[in-house]
DNA sequence: GAGTGGTCTAGACCACAGA
DNA sequence: CTGTGGTCTAGACCACTCG
């Protein structure tokens, strides 16, 4: 077998084996991966190959590095993100679009937890031309754990003159969270939009949700609808190894 | 200033140096990058580590690398997927989700085309699942192209005893696609569901797409159901550095 | 063949966590 | 302090594309 050059590399045939070997339990979730050095002799290559092979691991969410530790092998498995089953429980049940996330971690055994924060601010970018205005913007940001993992950061934005004075600035926005405060404010949302795309994290987000610059996080830009006027705009941060987003619509009637 | 560590790596800052000069229009759209020795001389380090930032950016999309050739920007910018949209125009016009690629692709200025491939096969498992059986089902796979760039893959899968001997087995399968031909069946299509998850891509995909090893795909799983029955699945290979998933729903009366 | 990017080695040094 | 992973250099060789 010669020492360099196969048909594809080296470091890439060396994340299959070691995926193979995560796949089928050899290394268990949640263990500990050998050293690198270690697999680079059991292996027969140089220490930086290893290296480059879970790095190929860890940027897929199959492990993760704690540096000055080791490598352990991924706890949490894909958690399921169902946008539209989330918003129409809110809508009749008290406390569904709250307790959706709640049940998503609960579902895999995990602990939820989420800490909240408002205040208020000038909207960015995106949001800002969702509203197609500049002003002012209450903020609701949120960032949530399972079992003390972070799994997303999502913010909430609603224009000041809605939200200003009402519940929805309250840190504890009340039973049905704030799709029942915006109801009751005579801004039922009726219609929602879901814009999703794939990206680099940010500084900011590959600290919270502890990522490496090489991951990809799933951002998904939601607006809520009262009538035409978009009354309020979420972005959800979700680390993409981790998440899968579920959608369901109904076709009416040709 | 050390020649060795910073802060961040010197490939990361190397790489968002070469985003600046990207996004700024030094290296413009299409446009071909110097050669690494040179880029790697004129930064003052270690060619690998100029290869290196390359692989960043190339991993995002920014740039597409010719092996042997040169290092490109690339020439797609991000394109939109109405999910929704495109079905409930399928389900009132006719041809609307056949249209629905086409116009995606037009609005950016690149020429839409799908070669289409019908056959019958075993279902794989994800589909086979959704199905509930493993019963035989006729496949039309479609490859779809921006310009002559690939820019999706997209697998549709029906029961064989639904559409065996129709002409949802026929390439052409007539006006308004294949939606129009389940309606004509007794199978009029009233909801839908969509499952997306981010993923590496397989060696098919890597091949069909040019993706890199690093690259990311957007897997989503389209269900179509008529009345309880599912009777068509649509799996959607999407390179994720170039699209945007867009779904909208509205809420019903609480 | 000449010119491009991809990978590997060997050795070195750094950053970070924990005892 | 020791042990872990992350990065860099220098040099080498390989694989691919095009003329």
């Amino acid at each position: 077998m010669s020492n360099k050059h196969t048909a594809t590399s080296q470091y890439r045939l060396i994340a299959s084996t070691l995926r193979e070997r995560i796949e089928n339990g050899t290394y268990a979730r949640g263990s500990t991966l050998p050293i690198e050095p270690k697999l680079a002799e059991e292996l027969g290559v140089d220490r930086s190959v290893v290296n480059r092979a879970l790095a190929v691991l860890a940027n897929e969410g199959l492990v993760y590095v704690h540096r000055g530790v080791g490598t352990k092998v991924t706890e949490i498995p894909p958690i399921l993100r169902n946008a539209t089953a989330r918003y129409i429980k809110a809508a009749r049940e008290r406390d569904g679009a709250r307790g959706a996330f709640d049940a998503e971690i609960r579902a895999l055994g995990f602990i939820p937890r989420s800490d909240v924060e408002v205040y208020r601010a000038q909207p960015p970018a995106v949001v800002a031309e969702e509203f197609g205005s500049e002003d002012e913007v209450v903020v609701r940001a949120r960032q949530m754990y399972a079992s003390e993992h972070p799994v997303q950061m999502a913010n909430s934005y609603i224009p000041a003159d809605i939200a200003a004075g009402t519940a929805i600035e309250q840190v504890d926005s009340g039973p049905g969270g704030i799709i029942s405060r915006f109801a009751e404010l005579g801004f039922r949302q009726t219609r929602m939009r879901e814009r999703a795309s794939v990206r680099p994290p940010t500084d900011e987000e590959i600290e919270f949700l502890k990522l490496r610059p090489d991951h990809r996080v799933m951002q998904i830009v939601h607006t809520g609808f009262a009538g035409d006027r978009p009354v309020e705009v979420c972005v959800h941060i979700l680390p993409a190894h981790f998440w899968i987003g579920e959608w369901e619509w109904e076709i009416p009637e040709g």
